[in-house]
DNA sequence: TTTAGATACATAAGAATTTTATGTATCTTT
DNA sequence: AAAGATACATAAAATTCTTATGTATCTAAA
C-alpha cells in the first residue's frame, strides 16, 4: 500500500490533524482519506497506522468507541484533550520543519 | 547536539543539497552550516552525519578528497554525476511531500 | 600551563518508525 | 464462485536516527 515513502514522524502528526479535522475517523478511513486527498500520491500502510493509532490510544491522545456497521466491526477514534494539545504542538512543529527545510534547500534566499 | 528531531529521510536530501549548492564540503562544516542556516534550530548528529556520508560514498553518489589542514584531517565531499541527478529526484520528492503534507494538514483548502 | 572548548573524524548500542508480509473475516460485484 | 473492497490485526525486517563514547589536534582562557 506504499508509494512515496513516509518520512518519520509525520504519520502521527497526519493522523492527529485528521482527527482534529473530522472529529471521528476509523482507521481505514483515515487511508482512504490520506489517499484521496493526496490524489494517490501518499498511501498509509496499514502495518503503520494500526500500531500507531494503538499508541497513540495508550498514551491517551486518543479514544476509541467500537461499532459495528454492516456486520463489520469498525473503531472510531476521537481525540481526547490531551490529544487535541498535542496536534497543536505537531502541527507548529511541523510547519517549524518545512520552514526550516526550504531554508536548507533554497540557502541563497536566506542569505537575501 | 540535537534539538528538532529529523524526519526520515530528510538528512540525506539536506547533504545532498548543500553539496549541490556549495560544491564541496567537509562533514564538521556541513553540521555548523545546518546549524546556522536554521538558527540553531535543527542540529545534525554526528552519529547520523558519518554513516550517512559513508553510505552515500559507498553508493557512488560521493567522492571523497582528504585534506590536512593545520595538522588535522578533512574529508570533503564533492557530488558525483549520479549524486547530482539524485539530488534533483530527492528535491523534487521533498518538494512534493510537503505538498502534499500541506494539504493533508489543511484539508479544507484542498475542496476548494 | 593546564584545562576547557572548538574542530574533526569515527563507531556501536539502542530506540523509534516504517515497510513488507501475512492473517482473519465480511460484504459486494463480476 | 471468485475477486476485490472493506476492516481489523500482528510480526519480522529494514531504515534511520539519537545517545553515548572514543581518538586526536588546535586555541583560548584561567
Amino acid at each position: 500500500m506504499a508509494n512515496t515513502k513516509l518520512y518519520k514522524g509525520s504519520l502521527v502528526t497526519i493522523i492527529l490533524r485528521l482527527l482534529n479535522e473530522n472529529d471521528k475517523m476509523y482507521g481505514y478511513e483515515i487511508t482512504q482519506k490520506v489517499r484521496q486527498l493526496t490524489k494517490g500520491e501518499l498511501k498509509i500502510t496499514e502495518g503503520a497506522l494500526y500500531p500507531a493509532l494503538h499508541k497513540l490510544e495508550a498514551e491517551g491522545l486518543l479514544k476509541v468507541e467500537v461499532q459495528k456497521v454492516d456486520n463489520r466491526l469498525r473503531k472510531y477514534y476521537k481525540l481526547t484533550e490531551k490529544g487535541e494539545t498535542e496536534t497543536i504542538n505537531k502541527l507548529k512543529e511541523l510547519q517549524e520543519y518545512i520552514k526550516n527545510m526550504q531554508v536548507l534547500i533554497n540557502p541563497k534566499w536566506s542569505l537575501q
